[in-house]
DNA sequence: CTTTTATGAATGAAGG
DNA sequence: CCTTCATTCATAAAAG
């Protein structure tokens, strides 16, 4: 299944050199990750729309089909496979070896509470041994919390053993039971299905496909 | 409404670096005119393959109509309100994203006091979109407003590399650059009208392009 | 290469 | 408002 989010680092561009010598006042084409964030919200507002177009057509056609007016194939779905290339990658942190053990040693310290001033020194500290951010530290917490309870919590549900109230998932204790799976399922379909979503125009269908 | 063609100048970006010590050698994310050339096609592309399909349904329904068969509007937002009620209804809400275009264009347009009053006007035009109650807008509204807070002061920190911590964050940036009233007016304009698309309106093809 | 898992990040909601 | 928490989303990394 093609992601349609699927990884692709974006090529850091080389700020082309505005040939106007005035001063080197050129403006260069430059984009926000929230800018680009927009835009993605953007596409998949239009795949959505699309989905949903698609899926009135498709009850409508059904019914016709009643009818025995059927008006043809107007889908095409495997032309689109090879769309789906991504227009930004969302780049996420990935902590080195040393700062994890860092990190790990500062939960293990007791500070449940990383203030705000704490996390700033933690942050200085740690990009000594790599690249990060307050927000990494301030997430990093966060989830190394939340996971050590559920952790902890669904350890626990050992002793009473109270029936399916919390869909005691797997046999191995991990943390994501099927029923996430199905969640999920439902928002990134949304967003995948308008590269199915083919149509018959020649000119769209050179188009469709992003930045590579 | 069409802003597309007011804002043209380009923003100067920060370099997203937060790279430390190691040679402050910062990226910028850069878009080059061909990279957005291609960005509009795409997107113009989703705008086609709308009006196609809106077409095609106008063509369906009015088949329909003779044959006396009518079925009547369609359910829009089939995202969520369709699909919601599995035996595990979701507990969180999630704004769909007509919703949240909707919501976004709301914010921007800098009203940073939803009064109450306003809160009941959102809710009810939001619960055409799917379900959400005024407790949800007011959450939303709050959110928004405290992370893109918190997102200029951490964007803006982005200055120093040279030394360790400069504890900075005077200046009052604005959140949202020329460049993204660009993108969000546009986005907002496509949505709103797609959203209309959704019942077999007519005049839809109208307005469903943009970036020429 | 495809599927699964681990985990960084986003976000709705609650508390103060 | 701001902070905190719980849940969900998305993706890098690992497994197949």
């Amino acid at each position: 299944m093609m992601e349609w989010d699927k990884q692709h680092q974006q090529k850091e561009q080389e700020i082309e050199g505005n040939g106007n010598g005035n001063g080197g006042v050129g403006f260069v084409k430059v984009m926000t990750d929230e800018q680009l964030e927009t835009l993605r919200k953007q596409i998949a507002v239009y795949a959505t729309i699309c989905e949903q177009l698609v899926e009135m057509h498709k009850n409508l056609t059904a019914q016709q089909d009643l009818a025995g007016v059927r008006m043809g194939n107007l889908y095409c779905d495997p032309l689109m496979t090879s769309v789906g290339h991504k227009i930004t990658a969302r780049q996420r942190w990935t902590p080195t070896p040393v700062q994890l053990q860092i990190l790990e040693q500062l939960f293990d310290q007791g500070n449940g509470t990383p203030s705000k001033q704490k996390i700033k020194e933690i942050t200085s500290e740690l990009s000594q041994h790599g690249q990060i951010s307050e927000t990494n530290v301030y997430n990093w917490f966060q989830n190394r919390r939340a996971r050590s309870k559920r952790k902890q919590q669904n350890a626990t549900s050992n002793n009473a053993e109270s029936e399916v109230e919390t869909e005691v998932d797997s046999p191995k204790d991990k943390k994501k039971g099927p029923q996430d799976q199905l969640l999920q399922s439902q928002q990134n379909t949304s967003a995948q299905r308008a590269e199915d979503l083919c149509f018959q125009n020649p000119e769209m269908s050179s188009d469709l496909h992003f930045l590579d």
